[in-house]
DNA sequence: CTGTTAGCGCCTTCAC
DNA sequence: GTGAAGGCGCTAACAG
């Protein structure tokens, strides 16, 4: 391995010298900083990042905690992490907690180990708070996407979950529609938890009673909600949905799926309305979709944290709400519309 | 920090049976790790791993290289990557490259400082021949997997597609196709290499001639194929291709919705098949594609690069050929069958 | 089974 | 502008 010792015999100058070049450091005579440099370059010399880190405590390194990157929702999330960080000149460490309290745990004492500087964290549910404690406790500034954590006060980046939603069940209503069905993650999540807030006011607002039958709790993993769907179908016709409202895109894709294998036509016998859904086939999508920006709360989430580690954000935590986007789409469009 | 030196002197023990209980050393009483387990606890110490890894030269970082984590291709192999990788206890590190030489190269170098244990890389074209031989300088070792680099000798796991190919170029034939277009990657990969030599290869075993007009070298990324389409479609009739061969997702997806748009019926009028196109969304796919078994070159890949690491592979470099499944669908299918 | 000594590669601090 | 000394937190090698 060559070291700073190594170029600074070679170049007939202190090592000190060698780590004010690397350093960028201004006061280097140019003559010398040349010299220097030729002497890195010819012997191919890269800093050992893990010998500056123990005296700087900084290791330029970033970890993205998201539940699973096989989520089109999250490798939007990650490769917007992934451009901000590169551009700011830091690196991203991947993990996928997979909604899962104790996986999310134990990449938490590895990434703290390796000495992150920064974590951005979509937290799999609220016992995450713990392991949000643990980062304090460590001096790790993290950054808070997609979900947030109750009583952490902490840099956010959030979907403007009450509005989307809202307009999404409002939509579904002025289609004529009055019982509607509401398919869910697990409401120790808080995104969950303000769909289902959501859904439920907007109803109410509406003069419609909001129907127990009607909302189910399932997940966000991409699992099976076939028995969701099967028990909204065996409701008595006087329940039974007229629509149905999938609040992630496994659930919205998983419940159309379903649907078609039961040959129930969308939308005419039951209407369709999801949280992001990508189209990554080379079909033309038929589902109506509110679509967050997922590239920017990674992105924009990287940023706020850089500025955190940095110091150069203010004391006050932040909190950036992005708004979603409507794709209306045939499969909550009536016919005579 | 807490450190060794802390947790030694409140178990009354020396930092080295401290660091011996750390390391699971065998060569501890039961009474004293005991004790110090308890105050490691009490004091919630997690180890300094850059202090570790200047010793040790090891960081239990591997680095995944691969072009885009945006591609479903990719974000399978991350998935596969990711899992293998934290069962073995390694942390993952995410570079995109974006099919650019020197994205990858600026990647090489920080990956280098961090200390990474191994790299697990889909070089970005045949130039990255010059970073594998960077990182065999420092002694790092790496997995190819998906793309290989001419002359360079090493672990690899790879796609079988010379068969592959074939199969998916008979299958066209058989359906009574002698016009068959192919839309390729860059040529500078070797996959769109083997893909275009096999592609020629069965044209001939077959009796067709190639027509280099029905050769179109594109690009791997999620760019546009309206040109290349539209000098396939700007064709005099008598070489119109009635098929195309896509040889990547991002090229199948496009190609697909760019003939939806010109109106052009699949397959009546053209057929297309395609490597690797997921079903992301709430459609069934119509699409004829080869499915390589992402998943597995992830996993897989990071076995045998943890394997090389711990000196538990044999001298000789490995090469795992995982075969591709082919999926008959409508695009490819001619109605009379 | 446990402790002592030395040093990994680099940067901070303080001289010159 | 440049250099010398010391130490970051930990473990290898040796001693007992």
């Amino acid at each position: 391995m060559v070291t700073i010792y190594d170029i600074a015999k070679k170049a007939n100058v202190s090592a000190m010298t060698v780590s004010r070049v690397i350093n960028k450091s201004e006061k280097i005579s140019e003559i010398t900083r040349k010299k220097v440099e030729a002497v890195i370059k010819e012997l191919n010399y890269i800093p050992n990042n893990s010998a500056r880190n123990l005296i700087t405590k900084k290791t330029k390194i970033l970890s993205l905690m998201i539940t699973d990157i096989g989520n089109p929702f999250f490798t939007s999330v990650a490769r917007g992490a992934e451009d901000k960080a590169m551009q700011m000149g830091y690196q991203l460490l991947l993990c996928n907690s997979d909604e899962n309290f104790e996986k999310e745990s134990k990449y938490m004492d590895m990434l703290i180990s390796t000495g992150s500087d920064g974590v951005l964290i979509a937290p799999a549910n609220d016992n995450s708070k713990k392991n949000m404690k643990k980062l304090t406790k460590h001096g790790i500034p993290f950054v808070l996407i997609d979900r947030r954590i109750p009583d952490i006060d902490c840099d956010q980046v959030l979907s403007d979950n009450e509005a989307t939603t809202r307009r999404l069940i409002e939509h579904l209503i002025k289609q004529g529609h009055r019982k509607i069905a509401i398919i869910n993650g697990p409401l120790v999540v808080s995104t969950a938890r303000e769909r289902q807030q959501s859904y439920i006011d907007t109803l109410k607002i509406h003069g419609i009673s909001v129907n127990n039958d009607l909302i189910k709790e399932s997940h966000f993993r991409d699992s099976d909600v076939t028995n969701s769907i099967q028990e909204l179908l065996n409701l008595p016709e006087s329940e039974r949905p007229t629509a149905i409202f999938a609040t992630n895109n496994f659930i919205g894709m998983n419940t159309m799926k379903i649907l078609y294998r039961h040959n129930i036509k969308v939308p005419e016998e039951i209407a369709v309305v999801s949280y992001d859904v990508p189209n990554y086939t080379e079909n033309e999508s038929i589902l109506t979709v509110a679509e967050q920006q997922a590239y920017n709360f990674g992105y924009i989430g990287i940023q706020l944290l850089i500025e955190r580690i940095e110091g150069a954000a203010p004391e006050k935590a932040r909190k950036i709400v992005l708004p979603s986007e409507i794709h209306l789409r045939a499969s909550s469009l009536n016919q005579r519309d």
